[in-house]
DNA sequence: ACATTATGTTATGTCAACCTAACATTGAAA
DNA sequence: TTTCAATGTTAGGTTGACATAACATAATGT
């Protein structure tokens, strides 16, 4: 299971769901999606997220065990 | 415009295609595809490959700009 | 010579990752 | 109170990330 931490990186630098969007090239439902945990992005975006964060990509996005 | 590195270190664990997508969960087809940068796959692939090849997802995928 | 394994490659299909557009809600500022 | 920015959320559409299947080739072993 995916998480992440991309709305606690992007409040940290006072950015909001559109500022983030713009920077890496995507709309700000695309980024509400992503917070929410709705779908994985490519890694491509994910790269683009931690660079406009400035965070390690593997600080942004980490695989979980499913619980029992 | 995305790049990696996944055949480089697949080839240094002598892993084949096929190990490597039964590894992670994608066929080896899958595989091929990344290798060529046919595509950019999902990051929950992209950190599933990085744990099979036991790298820093950032050592295996990056991004590079564009030629003039 | 034959079988097997690894890889290349193409065709076709499905579903998820994106998009645009729209409307609702909240909170802060005038 | 009114306005506006930020966010939540949903509907409907397009494209790309996967799958399966099939066939071809090169290398290895028997």
């Amino acid at each position: 299971m995916l998480h992440n931490s991309v709305r606690t990186h992007r409040t940290a630098l006072e950015l909001t769901q559109t500022d983030l969007g713009g920077l890496v090239g995507v709309t700000r439902q695309t980024v509400a999606f992503i917070e929410k945990g709705e779908f994985s992005p490519s890694v491509t975006l994910a790269l683009k997220l931690a660079q406009a964060l400035k965070v390690n990509v593997a600080e942004l996005f980490w695989l979980e065990e499913e619980e029992a």
